[in-house]
DNA sequence: TCCACTTTGACCGAGAGCTTCACGGGCGCA
DNA sequence: TGCGCCCGTGAAGCTCTCGGTCAAAGTGGA
């Protein structure tokens, strides 16, 4: 089970415009590109999904750029990867054979309680620094 | 992210051996495959693979077959995923652009919680009927 | 009107995942 | 010893997704 690159550049991307957050200024395509180090015309991509998803809102024309739509507590990690991956955990949903009933439902358990795990990671606290704060369980 | 066939199909067939811990009896590949509605053939290297792991040992001619390395009780989910897919949650290691750092490390918490969450499930767990019962965290 | 920027959509090469096939090789039993 | 069973191994298609590119159209401000 491999992270996607994809959702690597959303994350590093609305860090990014999180820090903008409060203030006018509107993020640039070229310039998170420069700073984030992301293929530009592969973020074009990974932008609209993000607006598509309600994550941020965009501003056309000169002058134009993109911003959160909501304030940085308010998006999770949970709903990144929704938006851009479709799932947290797809789960073969056929539940073959003898034990495939038993696995799908074990599965689905583990699926609920990443949700619940990756609901606390807020877009606020990738805006800060890297800490050596330890996790919690 | 999406849970791969592969690991659906090793877990059915773990949980299937599991069933036969205890008794003399090993599993064999196309009863395996019958039973548990997986490609004989594709089996054969899932097999390997689980053994390769350390989790089942194999004995080979007439009267040979497959089963447990160890007690159900003592093998994970966690185990599970880490001989077939290799990690739990392959990360991005470069770790580029301004916010690539604080990204990585929240990920890596991810996955540490996500470790401890796996390690939870064991195999005997897998071997009973499917239940109502809810997860708790 | 012109320019800067976003938006849309089609396209593609590479690689991974799933599956099948073919054949080699140890083991037990008659 | 030889036969049949079953594991062991490698390779080779086939499909599908992912990461990335390119071109053209829409949109609003100066």
């Amino acid at each position: 089970m491999k992270l996607s690159v994809k959702v690597d550049y959303a994350c590093r991307v609305l860090a990014r415009m999180a820090r903008l957050h409060g203030t006018d200024a509107l993020a640039h395509i070229e310039e998170l590109a420069r700073i984030e180090v992301v293929p530009a015309n592969y973020l074009v991509q990974i932008l609209t999904e993000l607006r598509n998803g309600g994550l941020i809102t965009s501003r056309r024309g000169k002058q134009g750029g993109y911003a959160l739509a909501r304030a940085p507590q308010e998006i999770t990690l949970y709903d990144i990867v929704r938006v851009i991956e479709g799932d947290l955990l797809e789960i073969n949903m056929a539940s073959e054979g003898q034990s495939g009933r038993r696995v799908s439902q074990i599965w689905a358990e583990v699926r609920a309680r990443m949700e619940i795990l990756c609901k606390d990671y807020t877009l606020d606290k990738f805006a800060t620094k890297p800490t050596d704060e330890m996790y919690y369980i």
